[in-house]
DNA sequence: TATTTAGCATTGGTAATACCAATAAATTTT
DNA sequence: AAAATTTATTGGTATTACCAATGCTAAATA
């Protein structure tokens, strides 16, 4: 007999509550921030185990659409803060310090200076000589320029034209200078720091324009050991 | 008082079981296609709840690196049948070649063979020598030896001992993965450059042994540079 | 009274156990 | 020998209990 039955639906129960609430996520009707019904009354209301409806939280926990928060409950994510980024998290849980990020960089930036140095256009070394400009101002003002200080180095990363190197420094962008910019007051504080850190920038910006590879990516290579001496003598 | 009291952080137990398979995965332990220790191994094995084990494997399950099978076990996906693979996709999307990959990856990798060769651990080097021995199995068998290739630079990773680095690799792997394919694929239409090929990443392992991060670093730029050349002349 | 402290309620995290459901291999039956 | 059945294994769900973190509230204290 092949007379085409109705094949019943083989879903996983806890992949059926994973639809619904994800559609009432995509629907609005749970807003990014807002908290989602505890799993004990999710479990009741949808008549199954609790068991079930952790299972199909986690999935979107995991998908980052929603956030676990012990002891509160569990909240809607902010779209923009959603693409794989669990990066603060995972800052917090390896451990990783400012030495360890600086190392990284260190492999990272002296690479990009050098294919910087290759390609670079006359409009990325305008971006990346505003982008000094603007630190000369903050700092005159008084003000740390971290937030120029971190364009200046994404300047460099569009430079290399090189699309991997990009991707890499966006998504890890804030791994890569959260924790600077958290240490950076340190490093501001003394005034005399602040000019050697600023000739160094403007090292790099030279060696780009001379399209000398090995001169940029040594430049780079002086800046970031600078910033690691720095540390190690503070610690 | 302000006595910085060293603030506990209790990961979660289920996210130290998911690291811990995540790793066995990345390091080639636990291949493409073999099937994981039952939960309830698992759980004994470990000293924690099938819950736990569960939610760790359910994680590793919607990351796809594992696949749930009902009434067999749960087994390892093949890297390149990933649904979704982010880091492939943002590869289309972006328009990135095996060249843009290849160097990023001399800036990391050369970087991260000098911090491996000042910190490697007996242990690091012994999963880097089984790597390539893998390799030299697998090539001799008339097979390419990607997925022992990617473990042999995971290893390379891991031994640096950088925490940062490590997560970059973590997240990188997919990508690690797609390009070392398709380096190999066409590595091998020229048998005699495999030779080659295993020659350069025993340098790197010399190199390690003797603490001479110069040499691995060197070692590892003349293994890129090679396979870039490769590449550079057959298009 | 103002502040601190302690306790309580809420909510996610882990555990233990039992049973259901699907699959494959072994066994029995035809 | 082939087919049907049983059995063992393994993931899926349910239930219950308790732990752990957070925030609120009321009691205790200065």
């Amino acid at each position: 007999m092949a007379i085409a039955l109705q094949p019943i639906k083989p879903k996983k129960i806890s992949d059926q509550v994973f639809e619904q609430i994800r559609e009432l996520i995509f629907r609005g009707q749970l807003k990014a921030g807002q908290q989602v019904m505890p799993e004990r009354e999710l479990a009741e209301a949808l008549d199954v185990s609790r068991t079930t409806v952790r299972n199909a939280i986690n999935k979107l926990v995991v998908l980052g659409l929603l956030e676990h928060k012990q002891g509160q409950g569990t909240f809607v994510r902010f779209p923009d803060t959603r693409p794989g980024n669990p990066v603060a998290a995972a800052m917090e849980v390896e451990e990783a310090t400012i030495s360890d990020l600086l190392e990284v960089r260190m492999g990272l930036e002296c690479n990009a200076a050098a294919l910087a140095a290759q390609r670079a256009s006359e409009r990325d070394l305008q971006f990346m000589e505003t982008s000094l400009e603007e630190i000369r101002i903050e700092v005159n003002s008084g003000r740390l320029g971290t937030e120029a200080d971190t364009a200046f180095h994404m300047a460099l990363a569009y430079a290399t034209k090189n699309p991997v190197h990009v991707y890499l420094m966006k998504n890890f962008y804030d791994f890569l200078f959260v924790g600077i910019k958290k240490n950076l007051s340190h490093l501001y504080e003394a005034p005399e720091n602040i000019d050697q850190i600023l000739r160094q920038h403007s090292e790099i910006i030279t060696a780009i324009k001379q399209k000398d590879p090995q001169k940029a990516s040594m430049a780079m290579r002086r800046h970031i050991q600078f910033v690691q001496e720095f540390f190690r003598n503070r610690s």
